[in-house]
DNA sequence: GTAATAAGTTAGATTAGGCTAACAAATATG
DNA sequence: CATATTTGTTAGCCTAATCTAACTTATTAC
């Protein structure tokens, strides 16, 4: 059984190694605001548990079996945000900091439960996919918004790397999974664009 | 802002200042698992934190600061136990253990939503009350089933310090909050009896 | 009312998880 | 390629929460 501590090292090492293949020590250390030294000696106490690979100046690795642990995390986390938005009425917004305390429970038939509830959904409602309880998660790759051209018609499908901030600000533009954008026009300079849809509100 | 550990010394606290007045060293020690100078020190702690009166070799109460605190704990616990059984289909007797966990959640806007949720309920599927937002606990006194006398009827309000095997055991016979029961006999050797009800299952 | 027992405290050690300061290795720069 | 910078590690210290062993104060029993 791992600590709450080390389950939110594996969880972070996970995000980071999603984002791009190797983590280094550094990078571990800013995501958790934790000083790289503390970083270090944790990085050897997971390796001691199987469940990263540690070699003094070489790039973090989680272990298949560290990378199962951390996805179970997200899965619990992910299915919590589900049942925050779904089943109690909160705002897309409003869920990461409640689903942060609450991915550290320990209770199979909790999240079990709240699985069930919610039709065992494969999608957060950010759409970050909802891994298995084997630890597998569907990697789908959507197309980016920066990278499509004037003329190009999308549906929102999911939010990267969710800040409360830019949920706020999407939340305020009604903007939400699912809608239909139309891009506009591109701004060769910056690449910014301008952007239509429906507002429904 | 009090840490996991305090808070679950402060709930210690108050349930053994509701089952009698003074609390000792020791007895909140046995009921923690906890060795007695690990008490005494985290006691100091508390004392100075505003929450205890501590003074070496006498009773422990809590202030009225203290008490506040812990009521607000018990709460969330109560609050928390309610909708694993009414939203969420679990049993009376699975519940508790989920929320000795999720009684330690921050987040006034999650157990606000809860509360709101399950109709602001004044008492938890044991029958034991749900203290207010400010932490006062209504005291019901229910009559005990051990006082009554051959021929009375009563219907089952609460469960008292409900173990897990006592649930299951209630479970098990189809006994419930709200049941009906006739004591039909008590037996002066000891005061064991024989209760009627109606069994629905 | 003294002695035995129980309850409570003090002192000192341990573990988890954090820190800073100093040093070492790797990488980047002129 | 030699040096400066960045990155990573080691060493040593800190706090929270726990423990055991030893000592002190209260309580109980004769």
């Amino acid at each position: 059984m791992n600590t709450l501590v080390e389950e939110n090292y594996l969880k972070a090492l996970l995000s980071l190694s999603n984002e791009k293949g190797e983590v280094n020590v550094s990078e571990l250390s800013e995501k958790l605001e934790i000083k790289m030294p503390t970083v270090t000696s944790m990085m050897k106490k997971l390796a001691a548990k199987g469940l990263v690979h540690y070699e003094s100046y070489k790039p973090l690795r989680l272990t298949s079996n560290g990378q199962k642990e951390a996805a179970l995390i997200i899965r619990k986390h992910r299915l919590t945000e589900m049942f925050l938005v779904d089943k109690m009425g909160f705002g897309w917004d409003a869920v990461h900091e409640i689903a942060e305390q609450v991915e550290h429970i320990q209770s199979p038939e909790f999240f079990e439960k709240m699985d069930e509830l919610l039709g065992f959904p494969k999608f957060d409602p950010h759409g970050s996919p909802i891994p298995d309880k084997e630890g597998n998660m569907e990697w789908k790759s959507y197309e980016k918004l920066v990278d499509l051209q004037a003329g190009d018609k999308v549906r929102v499908a999911a939010v990267v790397n969710a800040s409360d901030e830019f949920l706020k600000f999407l939340n305020s533009r009604n903007i939400y999974l699912g809608l239909e954008l139309t891009v506009l026009s591109v701004e060769p300079f910056d690449r910014s664009m301008i952007v239509s849809y429906t507002d429904k509100s």
